[in-house]
DNA sequence: CGGGGCGATAATTTGGGGTTATGACAAACA
DNA sequence: TGTTTGTCATAACCCCAAATTATCGCCCCG
């Protein structure tokens, strides 16, 4: 293990290049006796000199000349520490890891992920789509920097902000278009169809309808909205989906769009990031965007 | 003009290490303060966080991580500054860390060792035993100066020269002693012991039998050489070593060494070291060394 | 031989970087 | 829900490394 200091480094490289001692200090802004030290030290260190003193000049050993480009390079290679530094400061650039629930990602995610390469050149954006459960281990884990979920998720770590709420709407089969909206105690004598166990949109939907997830209940459970509209349009129930997946879930199948009346079914949906994230600022702004993005799609599908 | 000091990168370096403020300061041997103080300073003359401080953990920013690998670079690059004295000094002498196989150490070892430190007053040896994998790792990072692996290794960065060929010979159950010796296809019947996965010189063996590493194969792993060729004394099976590990490992077991007929299994042992490295007139003085120490050995065992 | 330029050495000061002790806070625990 | 524990930050202090100023020694030159 070397003892050999940047400092060192630097006074060498400047009496190289003014093969003077004096000259050399003052460049370094400093004081003769100080560089002569530090390069006596120096060659102490490696065991041989590095500078021949001359009567009227100091001239560079063979070594001490080889020794020199090795030491610029190294020098050149700690200022652009600093570059790297300040390129990538402040800025919203880099990798930029995000995690979205199912039910948001199909809608919303095109659109956020276009939207933020458009304002970030250098952003490079990498996104999971996963249970919120697993968003969140993720998020503590470090494999994500950030997530769109459903609020609250009253993590005591997490920072939370709101995006947007968004309505849940009846989807029932196109023959049913002319019979009366249900309220929540109608619907739940019929036969809902949900997402599997996990998504926390089965659970608001069963919570609208006060239903407990734990009671045994014959539903049929599909693995994503789009099985469940398919499901619909063939007669087989009804089933909730949030506003924004309308446009997108219910193009090519012959359902009714229902809302319902006051109270009328929604859920919040935020992002949420650690608060210990250095990104923290730079998510904030990301969350504007975002907001942005989804008042925009909504507009789009009302 | 940066204000980084060398001892700012040394601490990060180990903070990113061991992702634990108190044990990379254990690892430098300074207090844990101490540390968090440089780190901070760091983080502030680059104006951008480089760890995020969980309260389990700490984790390197995607910015954090960029930058470790830089520092490193400069770190080995100012290590190897002491290397280029000494080198310039034409003589071998200081620190030589050399890194061998497992299958070559004990066998070659202690006579390179021996032959090199009579020749080379000045000499420090260390000397490392792992993988060929690990011990790549290790020249890449400067961890060590040079190592002696089954050629080739096919790294653009480093300098191979090639030192000798040793045969493989088979071992089998002294009661075999009679019975012919099978070819490469009688030896994909029997019982063939190996070392255990990522050993190159299993991945040779079972080249020359040309069985696939993946193929789902019922042997029995061993850990050492030693141990197969016990096993082997016991009667469990066959297996195949260098020649040069027969007068060691047969010594005190009662078992048959048969060299196979032509195509002979064999394998190349060689040198490398990092084309970069200041070492590299030495090293390969040194490699001759050894070359010659090698030849001594092999017509001994012979 | 005396003077001036230059680097080395000596004596002294200062602050960077270390230490120990302690605080703050989240996570794990009971 | 307190309590404990693990972990990093902060505070107060200390010391030696590395400056500074002053001076010396040396060689070349006039």
């Amino acid at each position: 293990m070397t003892n050999i200091t940047l400092k060192q480094l630097r006074y060498f490289d400047a009496l190289a290049r003014h093969g003077h001692f004096g000259r050399a200090a003052d460049a370094c802004a400093i004081s003769q006796p100080a560089i002569s030290m530090r390069i006596k030290e120096l060659e102490e260190e490696l065991g041989t000199p590095l500078v021949e003193r001359g009567a009227r000049q100091v001239r560079l050993t063979a070594f001490g000349e080889d020794f020199v480009t090795k030491a610029r390079e190294i020098l050149r290679a700690v200022d652009e520490l600093g570059d790297l530094a300040r390129a990538s400061q402040g800025r919203i650039a880099g990798r930029l890891r995000i995690g979205v629930i199912p039910t948001i990602a199909p809608y919303l995610l095109p659109r956020i992920v276009g939207r933020l390469s458009a304002l970030h050149a250098g952003l490079d954006i990498h996104v999971r789509e996963s249970l919120t459960s697993k968003l969140l281990t993720e998020l503590h884990d470090g494999k994500l920097d950030t997530a769109i979920v459903a609020l609250p998720v009253s993590e005591p770590a997490l920072t939370e902000v709101a995006l947007f709420d968004e309505s849940f709407v009846l989807v029932r089969p196109g023959a049913d278009r002319d019979k009366p909206v249900p309220d929540r105690d109608g619907l739940r004598e019929m036969r809902l169809l949900l997402l599997e166990e996990g998504h926390c949109f089965r659970d608001q939907a069963l919570s609208f309808c006060n239903i407990q997830s734990a009671m045994p209940r014959e539903t049929l459970d599909g693995s994503s909205l789009s099985t469940l509209v398919q499901m619909v349009g063939s007669g087989i129930g009804v089933t909730l989906i949030p506003e924004m997946a309308v446009p997108v879930e219910t193009r090519a199948t012959d359902v009714d769009i229902a809302r319902f009346g006051a109270p009328e079914p929604k859920r919040t949906i935020g992002m949420i990031w650690r608060k210990s994230s250095p990104l923290a600022p730079q998510l904030r702004e990301i969350s504007e965007v975002v907001r942005d993005v989804a008042r925009l799609a909504r507009t789009v599908a009302a």
